[in-house]
DNA sequence: GTCTATATTACGATAGAC
DNA sequence: GTCTATCGTAATATAGAC
């Protein structure tokens, strides 16, 4: 069960305050004392609850790599066409993406200046894989256009899928919602990958 | 006339020195040690050729920023249909992006913490608003398709043409060149975007 | 133009009282 | 759990010799 809410803070909840100021300033850009301030106490109670800076990274990322790793487990993501999977993981991504924002943004802007932030470069590396597996079985089943390269496909796919940190916010009145998002992204991108049955394309030479 | 290479430094070579490592380690994450080691000179004579490190920012990003609006002077960028502006526009940044691609890097990733970072988001912003209108001209042609909304697939063309700095290096073998993956960027963006003549659309509702 | 040496400040982290 | 005080280190930048 739950406790009611605290005046203090907890490992998760300090996270979600300091996640939110590197997110602004930039991992490296962020100090302790601007931790404490954003915190509302002192750098040393911070020690009180993590190790350390580190420790507040490698926890948001695990967070976001959790998150898009769970997409790969889901069944959508493992029956079917394989284009179908791939629209799915697609999509499923870029509601993750919105989801986890702060956490995501993270993850998608380390540099690997520390063992943490490789890890973290290593693991994304990894799901980037699986996805670009996915694409080249959509690829071999015919279903992607054949004047793109794969890999060139795959990396303008997501490449456009993770832009989406650099703008969403939630929670705007007027704004976009993850559904509309999500859905214009997987139109944008497949109406212009995916040969069939979106397009007829006259020109088809397979 | 330019002189024979100097075993010297001028601003303009440290630069391309600087821009190297700021785009490896962050620029927050970049100490004048990490420079002066790149460099293979002092910390202290790097403070010869510039004020200091935010000057060295300040002339990179100022270079990106001259190419990116260079773009909208061409003639292409200024005649003809605005769906054909647009094209010539996204198409021609990819390119800069690439020929200038530690510079454009370097921009597309400041977070705003000094003077300079803010100066940068500002003109960056000046330029995505430039496109913008470009598109939302187009769209007024009803040369875009209509279910998907201006802004938004602006945000969206952009994110995939700036994502090719994450991942596109110059001058590798087998890999793509810069002609090659700027048709890509238009191919994909621009056949999930445009409505005529890829696709007969038959549920437009204009 | 480049160097060594150093001033000065900011940072991450700890000690110990309450 | 939070605080004040402080340690040791690493940062930006300058002084002055060669």
């Amino acid at each position: 069960m739950t406790m009611v809410k605290r005046d203090t803070y907890t490992p998760e909840s300090l996270l979600a305050v300091a996640v939110e100021v590197f997110n602004e300033r930039g991992y490296d850009g962020t100090s302790m004392e601007h931790l404490s301030r954003a915190a509302g106490i002192s750098k040393s109670s911070i020690y009180h609850h993590v190790k350390g800076k580190e420790e507040l990274l490698r926890r948001a990322i695990s967070r976001a790599l959790d998150g898009l790793f769970g997409i790969l487990q889901e069944p959508g993501a493992r029956e079917g066409l394989s284009i179908e999977q791939l629209e799915y993981v697609a999509r499923r991504t870029a509601e993750v993406l919105m989801e986890e924002l702060p956490y995501v943004t993270l993850l998608l802007r380390v540099r690997g200046n520390t063992d943490t932030e490789r890890w973290a470069m290593e693991r994304r590396r990894e799901f980037d894989h699986q996805v670009a597996d996915l694409l080249k079985r959509a690829a071999a089943d015919g279903d992607l256009r054949a004047d793109v390269d794969a890999r060139l496909a795959t990396r303008l796919l997501f490449g456009m899928i993770n832009s989406i940190v650099e703008w969403y916010r939630p929670g705007r009145g007027g704004a976009a919602g993850v559904d509309e998002v999500a859905e214009a992204v997987v139109r944008t991108a497949f109406a212009g990958l995916r040969v069939t049955p979106l397009e007829p394309d006259p020109n088809d030479r397979s």
